[in-house]
DNA sequence: TCGCAGCGTATCACATTGTGGAACATCGTT
DNA sequence: AACGATGTTCCACAATGTGATACGCTGCGA
């Protein structure tokens, strides 16, 4: 089913995602393909503008035109520039960083950071992130499809010893999740990392979006993260209510 | 050559463009191919998550993966990390928007844009203009490889009264430019603003960006443009350095 | 200096693969 | 109820993508 097309957008991953300039036999390898194949994708990845060709060391890299066109997805996500004030006023609250997550799948993508009141630039908007480790993720999977639960609670793969690992309980969390109306993450991604999360809502059934506040264990104790809360509900709620959804911090309609 | 693969990407990129979630008929129509062709391209991008599928309202739109792949390229363009402070201060002393681009063939990316010296996010940022009517992208197009400036000489589009229309007034144009060191546009693509450019140095034989100060026709006066240029210059010659390039305002070497 | 190993690129006969017309299923509208 | 528009599926055909092979080039080590 449309080989060639799913290849050379392989190709076209790779080379993104490389971040460096790559050569043919190098793609060709890691992408099993053989070197004609990756030879032939890449140079119709040139001629439609999408990778560049470095005649002098032969090689390839992805061009500007994926992040413009990047840029035009993201404008599709309005959440963000709804949100921007409202995290703003969060991130100087609360002197934690704050983030703003959407879903994807079974993983997070973050589409702004700030720490001390100030956007992040470089690094981290812009990664993905396995949902069921993160408060954000759990936030989003909490209301996501059944199909996609499903398809996270399989085999969730761990990244501290904190991280939930058992697909059973990675639903129950996602029920709890569902039923408080926000997440909680203690050392599950990173070990010494805490955060809890709340959702944003545009009426729709699932959360667009869902904001996060994130701090070394050491200050994000058990009872900064229960005061930071209110804090973190009540800019959750502002946004949804700015995106034309309920304020509330549970799901506007009754799911299956 | 590869048509299938090539006809995929123009429904990703239309699908990327439209910033908005679009039908398979629809779609069909606007590439020119058929409804069976266009569907099973879409289904390919679903399968590999460039696109999204609303099952409900049948349609389709982009993915956030594609936004994600552009981050990735983004962040290849390390200028714009190392060039973020000058920025900054940049825009305070001028007191003027100041934005940084890249050149892509015959058109001008926006990756950076400062409004009272802080960075704006919405709609600027990611945006192509054509070259040939920018400060930035006159300096960029100045450096540029000769066949790249004939493309750009070839029947430059008029935006405004003041556009150089005319391919050898172009070229001559980016003669002085590339001898000058800096290139200045007064209304030549929007009616009443002006700017002023200058090219940043990465050691290579083309400058990697151009540094812009834009403003309002009736505070960007000849004189004021005059009065910022040193300020400018200085600007970017401190990026260049960080960078590694020479500090000077032309090539660091002279080109055919 | 030579030869080799690696690269990117070009070629070509083969059959796998993508093709588009037509038919079908589902809508909302007339 | 009939229509027009949509998204979807099917299938025989051949155009299209395929990969082994060969070529030219560069840099490295013998």
């Amino acid at each position: 089913m449309e080989k060639s097309f799913v290849k050379g957008l392989a190709v076209l991953e790779a080379l993104a995602r490389a971040g460096r300039p790559r050569g043919v036999t190098d793609l060709a390898r890691e992408l099993g393909m053989t070197k004609s194949n990756a030879h032939r994708l890449l140079q119709a990845l040139v001629a439609t503008g999408f990778a560049r060709h470095d005649a002098e060391a032969g090689q390839y890299s992805a061009a500007p035109k994926l992040w413009e066109l990047g840029m035009r997805v993201l404008a599709q996500v309005e959440v963000r520039d709804k949100a921007a004030a409202q995290l703003r006023q969060l991130a100087r609250r609360s002197g934690e960083w704050v983030n703003l997550a959407i879903r994807d799948g079974i993983h997070v993508l973050f589409i702004e950071r700030l720490e001390d009141g100030e956007t992040v630039r470089g690094g981290y908007v812009g990664v993905r992130a396995p949902a069921h480790a993160l408060a954000t993720g759990k936030m989003l999977l909490a209301h996501a499809p059944a199909a996609v639960q499903q398809e996270a609670a399989r085999r969730p793969q761990a990244f501290t010893a904190r991280t939930i690992v058992d697909g059973a309980a990675l639903l129950a969390e996602l029920r709890r999740v569902r039923a408080r109306g926000h997440a909680s993450n203690r050392g599950e991604w990173r070990e010494m990392v805490n955060s809890i999360a709340a959702p944003i809502w545009d009426g729709g059934a699932e959360p667009v979006a869902a904001v996060g506040i994130t701090g070394p264990h050491q200050r994000m104790t058990l009872a900064r993260q229960r005061e930071l809360l209110a804090l973190l509900l009540d800019s959750a709620a502002a946004i949804s209510r700015r995106m034309g959804g309920g304020a509330l911090g549970v799901a506007p309609v009754a799911r299956g």
